[in-house]
DNA sequence: TCCTCTTTTCGTACGTTGTACCGAAATGAG
DNA sequence: CTCATTTCGGTACAACGTACGAAAAGAGGA
């Protein structure tokens, strides 16, 4: 956008905004459409099918599975030639995440918020069900991608005018988002390690029970003991459903006092 | 529980526990304490040594610093000399988040709920910011090891007694641990920015603001601009402090309405 | 048409990783 | 002393991300 001064950075006492060369970079690469080129010897291919080929190659295989000679492979090309339509691994998963978020149907405006964030969570958990390994990159933070921040804006939009602070309905979605999450690296976790084992779902559990067999000691861990017997372990039908109905009751347990304290 | 049967692995048609060697050995590592060889040569370290040397690299390069070549050369030992004390790098792993949870000074029995809760997740939370590269394992789920199974049982001892169902416990016990864990992320991810950069923390904020300045449509985000301009971004001073006496809140409600059901 | 400049393609190469393999060295048991 | 057992660690291999630079391909200007 604004594009005065062709200096690219900045002497940092300055009390402009300063563009730090590698942030701005990665930014660039995310919101700025790769502009075409006119001159030289034409692309055979685009940046949307080497991300494409990524998230093909992570969906079945994990991040571990996302090589750059394996993309290259997948896309019948030289290794090196995806670096012209890739900085690199780094944000080539930035850019797979962002087209992955691109899938969600968001809640539209407007709607009331309790089947608003079910919609919302459910969409998240889907998302993460059909590419784990969106939990699987470093995410200390979800990149700042334009996709990324409509799935924000979307979740924000639904609390935004129920009655709690701008503060409070950011941590409530934030509480959600985790909750989802977490959800969903546990489901993960049992697929994962249930396929890696090459046993089928009963041989799976009876081959889990040897530990509780041979070294829970029930004397050390009372309570998971008592919990356990009382089913307070058993997945539910659906992992989400029931659960994820009390947590949005407890919200509305919030939305309510913030209502009535107004 | 059952421990006749000196074969280690049944045929899986067979109705009595199912040992697979590989999760057993895993397991194996985690539960039984290396028995000390006393026949030939005798081993100049422990694992314990590697364990904390592994911490150690860990703690202050992230997981990506840890390799078993480092390790080896912090203890100055030949690499494959590691491979004595760990069966390979997976289980080094497991065996660092087991001693880093070890840790943990949980609240004792008995002890009102909300304090002890309150005490569980500052805990975890102090846990994550000694040992950032704990939220970098994989981590699809905790290992099963005793230190991490010690948490869960002094997690839900706090609450199981005080009116919701088990299944309640568990669940509430799991959004808490998602929230520091979601908290700890951003809090970890804002630091590790900042460093690589290399920028102090104003030039890094300022730096980021050029985000904001060159693609943040208002248009296209309209709710997030509102929310940040009411401040509902910003940090207050302590991250844990005030959103955590929130979500207690929404705890205690959920309790109260559960003993008043009953 | 030919030249030139730009862009893509990709083979080669370097450094790093986890770890399989195996011989050498060390040590307690008999 | 002998020998079985264990630790030690060098070498080697496959796989990784990617820097470099030469080759190829195509568009614009002559």
């Amino acid at each position: 956008m604004t594009s005065e001064e062709g200096g690219e950075c900045v002497s940092p006492d300055d009390d402009e905004i300063v563009r730090t060369p590698e942030i701005t970079r990665r930014l660039a690469l995310l919101w700025d459409p790769p502009e075409p080129k006119t001159r030289g010897r034409r692309a055979s291919l685009t940046r949307a099918d080497v991300v494409l080929a990524g998230i093909a190659l992570a969906d079945e295989g994990g991040l571990d599975a996302l090589s750059m000679r394996r993309v290259a492979a997948a896309l019948n090309v030289g290794a090196m030639s995806l670096y012209t339509y890739v900085p690199g691994r780094t944000e080539l998963i930035d850019l797979m995440i962002d087209r992955a978020y691109a899938e969600l149907d968001l809640p539209e405006a407007g709607a009331p918020w309790r089947p608003a964030l079910s919609q919302y969570a459910h969409q998240c958990w889907m998302l993460y069900q059909r590419h784990p390994w969106i939990l699987q990159t470093n995410m200390w933070r979800a990149p700042l991608a334009p996709h990324v921040l409509d799935a924000q804006e979307a979740g924000l939009r639904i609390l935004v005018d129920t009655g709690p602070t701008e503060r409070q309905v950011v941590e409530i979605l934030s509480v959600v988002d985790n909750f989802v999450q977490g959800l969903a690296r546990t489901a993960i976790a049992e697929d994962r390690e249930r396929e890696s084992t090459g046993l089928d779902s009963d041989a799976y559990w009876t081959s889990m029970s040897s530990f509780w067999a041979d070294w829970f000691d029930v004397e050390r861990f009372p309570t998971m003991n008592r919990i356990w017997e009382k089913g307070g372990f058993d997945d539910p039908a659906g992992p989400l459903e029931s659960s994820l109905e009390r947590l949005l009751d407890s919200i509305e347990l919030t939305i309510d006092r913030a209502r009535n304290s107004s």
